[in-house]
RNA sequence: GGCGGGGUCGCCAAGUGGUAAGGCCGAGCUCUGCAAAAGCUCUAUCGCGGGUUCGAUUCCCGCCCCCGCCUCCA
């Protein structure tokens, strides 16, 4: 079995072989964040998507370098700081801050390389690639003084977005004063300064301006990678135009093909909408916290939807999300008491772990993983109930979860238990050697108002919280 | 108008030409001093109408809805 992904530029499912002749190595480029505000679920929603997909891969003996550019120079960085009064890296750099917590929280793996748009080394070589851009008539130069590429000279352009040029239908979002340009479909490569864009400038052979959007992450990609990728990821949005800029720029700069497999996730919903700020359904990460919700749920339902299927996201999704962790929680808990130090030593395989990455091998379909896992979940309970799981079973499918955990990132973090709890459990426990009910559901009733979960087994009190 | 995605149990969501995974919720049971938690068990004929077929949710045709994208929003 291969890994089977759907390219965009195909339109297909095709087999993953990846460029690297040992088949190993993988070049994976991921669009980043616009670091101009606290990213949104839908944002993390994408990156949840590359996680999946990258943490996959290297389950299955892949060797990833990924790379996740960071935007931080264009309209909306700028305008940001100009109304906070501060300069750009200033105002950009508690976002990154920011951003880089949030991943943490999400349990999303760092990429190898973050490179910024306005790294002296990547607006040098934006540079150089529009220069040639512009020696090869691929790109021109403006009355408006910006540099723009020029699409009719790339045959290929509207491939991956499957868009016939001609019949391009004008959607009101077209910048109208941008009449400068040979063909509306031309874009800027290079912009020239305006007031508006205050102290924030570079100098260039076409004047003091700064990068248009997409050669930056033209230049990064090929710059960190190489001009030849094997995965490019992003959000549907960014398939047309970014995307295809990307493509047109990059190849009439190597001559090569840019990327081989094209990957583009769909769009969250909040309650069946477009989440916006203004219909009051939007929701940074950190709104999520707020109300209580860990990043390890959050990830759970944001990972649980098929990337290429629109996701809905609601409240109650991440209730059901909880109330799927702690039944895994429970398990993982059960198997370590059951397996306690013994060793799997001999035991083979459970079939689940392999069944979990054969589903995802088909385009990452994380319904039909969880699936198995959750049927593993009730066979091997039902085992224990009958007292049909040994020790070392028990340790086997502990290891045979780590695989699958590799993956899904989602076991519970390990929270240590602080004094005062422990102190009400000991109280508890004399009460209720001295069968002093009330007592005891008094101190229940005080753990359980502190955030934990209060259990009584067999073994004595258990407390758990939410991670 | 063009391109694309989707309509499967109350909600989320797999999947297959042969009579429909899984999660959440709900119900029942077990456990328990009572609870809670947990565990087990149970719960659908797949948007509508045709066609192909021994047989279609799965293939074809038509229709109805919903949702994206069509120049800088993941």
């Amino acid at each position: 079995m291969e890994v089977r992904l759907f390219n965009s530029l195909t339109r297909s499912i095709e087999p993953f072989r990846p460029l690297d002749p040992k088949g190993e190595a993988v070049k994976m480029y991921t669009c980043g964040p616009t670091v101009y505000n606290y990213a949104h679920i839908g944002n993390f929603r994408a990156y949840i998507f590359e996680d999946l997909l990258q943490r996959h891969l290297e389950a299955r003996r892949f060797k990833v370098e990924r790379v996740m550019n960071l935007t931080d120079v264009d309209d909306k960085t700028i305008r940001g700081c100009r109304v906070m009064g501060v300069r750009l890296a200033e105002f950009t750099q508690r976002y990154k801050d920011a951003f880089f917590e949030d991943l943490a929280q999400l349990r999303i793996k760092r990429a190898a390389h973050f490179p910024a748009a306005t790294e002296p080394r990547y607006i040098q070589r934006m540079i150089e690639m529009i220069t040639f851009l512009e020696s090869k008539d691929f790109a021109y130069k403006a009355e408006d003084g910006s540099v723009y590429f020029r699409i009719s000279s790339f045959a290929d352009y509207g491939r991956l977005a499957h868009l016939n040029l001609e019949e391009l239908r004008p959607s009101g979002r077209i910048n109208t004063d941008e009449y400068e340009k040979e063909s509306i479909g031309d874009f800027a490569l290079w912009k020239v300064w305006n007031e508006e864009d205050g102290d924030v400038w570079w100098e260039s052979p076409w004047g003091r301006g700064r990068p248009g959007w997409h050669i930056e992450c033209s230049a990064m990609a090929t710059a960190i990678l190489g001009p030849e990728l094997d995965i490019h990821c992003g959000g549907v949005d960014n398939l047309f135009p970014h995307h295809e800029a990307e493509i047109a720029q990059s190849e009439c700069f190597t001559s090569k093909q840019f990327v081989k497999y094209w990957l583009h996730c769909a769009h969250l919903l909040v309650d069946s909408q477009k989440m916006s700020k203004s219909a009051g359904n939007f929701y940074t990460l950190r709104d999520l916290i707020e109300r209580g919700y860990t990043g390890r749920e959050i990830r759970y339902a944001l990972i649980s939807v098929h990337y290429r299927l629109p996701l809905n996201f609601t409240l109650a999704g991440l209730d059901a999300a909880r109330a799927a962790l702690s039944r895994i929680d429970a398990w993982v808990r059960r198997l370590h008491e059951r397996a306690q130090a013994a060793s799997a030593g001999g035991v083979p395989s459970f079939p689940e772990s392999e069944s979990f990455l054969k589903a995802l091998d088909d385009d990452l379909n994380i319904s039909g993983a969880l699936a198995c896992l959750f049927d593993w979940i009730r066979d091997t309970n039902r085992m224990m109930d009958l007292g049909e799981l040994s020790e070392a079973q028990a340790a086997k499918c502990l290891a045979d979860f780590g695989v699958i955990n590799s993956i899904l990132a989602c076991e519970a973090a390990q929270i240590d238990v602080p004094k005062e709890i422990t102190q009400l459990l000991e109280e508890r426990q004399n009460a209720r050697a001295a069968r002093d009910w009330a007592l005891s559901d008094t101190l229940r009733d005080r753990i359980l108002s502190m955030g934990w979960m209060l259990k009584d087994t067999k073994q004595g009190q258990q407390v758990t919280r939410n991670s």
